[in-house]
DNA sequence: TACACTATGTTTAGGAA
DNA sequence: GTTCCTAAACATAGTGT
């Protein structure tokens, strides 16, 4: 039982180094715990583990997301840090989703709009159910529309170009049809940008955790 | 110089606490770094510390970054935990845009296509111009509205109802018209999709951050 | 494997400078 | 406020069971 002064160095023996880990671990959380109880500082440990599944988390979880909260928040805070970090990037990515948000709700409302007309057109709807606060939005839309159609009959008028443009939709020349939800293929650049926005956002979940990941980012 | 058996409670002494933090601080990081050395583990340590502006993060932020995110990454994987957590919760919402998004497509498309059909009626496209890509949908679209219309037909002769619906839109009563973009108030449910998803995607980063912060979740 | 023991090394409280 | 000191308390390597 002649101990010597231990070596500073990775333990070969893995017996020895497990029993060590175990003991160590245990007075480095005690050493956490009383560190924080006698100055009465939030303190958290992280142990990744590679004798248990999951890195053990001291003295919780919730503690330990309190401590990285604080930590975060005043990192983002650090303005003097002129490194792009990833919240930034991340703020960067909403701003873009938000605009391009604001951009696909204008088409939504036209694209809205002009069904609305098309099912007045169509016999579907009457005008005096469409609601009121839709009213001034569907004038508005109706005004374009004229506009579009007006110029087009000039262009039509100063040209003489053939009126094929007004030959009716002919019928689907199949009949087997599949239900809307299942088409995939299209490309609409409507659908892309809404297509966009929803890889945006589960992105977000892969960027925010990219944020305390392994980015060299500070 | 008869030290007794330090009692486990806060020090109300600032002086005595704060040297008590320094050494004590200074004794659990070395710890933590024969742990780590001894043993070949990962490891890191946060501390709130009082003293400074930023908690301290033992040994640096990007080991602490790779630690975390590892541990994150187990917390998913672990589905032995009961409890729902912020992650699982996150994934729940996920999969519900998901789920909502796809909706919202099959809306789209069909509001798309009855726009391509009204642009068509209203001399504004070629049907010769529209994508073979989106022919199938359109045919889709359009034997269903012939459907509707149909219907409407029938019922119109069966009733002898009064063709009121067929009355054209009559123009907008007012003519200051604001940009579509502005228009906020409507209340379309159309467009309440629309701002649910991304409101999910601004509060993600509001719930990632949440997950990190002092939600009462494990 | 894991736990108990204990000699020894290490940490640190309290005081001194 | 520091830093240095030292003994008491503490942690733990190696061993036994």
């Amino acid at each position: 039982m002649t101990r010597q002064k231990v070596k500073m160095t990775f333990i070969e023996n893995e017996t020895a180094r497990k029993s060590t880990f175990k003991k160590r671990k245990k007075g480095l959380l005690k050493k956490a715990q009383e560190l924080g109880i006698l100055c009465g500082v939030p303190i958290f440990a992280v142990v990744n583990s590679p004798y248990e599944l999951n890195p053990e988390v001291w003295p919780s979880r919730e503690a330990a997301n309190q401590v990285v909260s604080q930590w975060k928040t005043m990192s983002v805070m650090d303005k003097t840090k002129k490194m792009v970090n990833q919240e930034t990037f991340l703020q960067q990515r909403i701003t873009k989703a938000t605009e391009s948000w604001k951009k696909l709700r204008k088409e939504n409302k036209e694209l809205e709009m002009k069904n609305i007309m098309f099912d007045c057109l169509s016999g579907k709807t009457l005008v005096s159910s469409i609601e009121k606060t839709e009213l001034r939005d569907f004038g508005y839309v109706i005004e374009q529309q004229l506009k579009d159609v007006n110029r087009r009959i000039e262009i039509l008028k100063r040209n003489n170009e053939p009126s094929s443009a007004l030959v009716p939709v002919a019928a689907p020349t199949t009949s087997s049809v599949m239900p809307v939800v299942e088409m995939g293929s299209s490309s609409v650049g409507f659908y892309d940008k809404v297509r966009d926005q929803i890889q945006i956002t589960l992105n977000m979940k892969q960027t925010t955790n990219d944020l305390d990941l392994n980015k060299k980012q500070w």
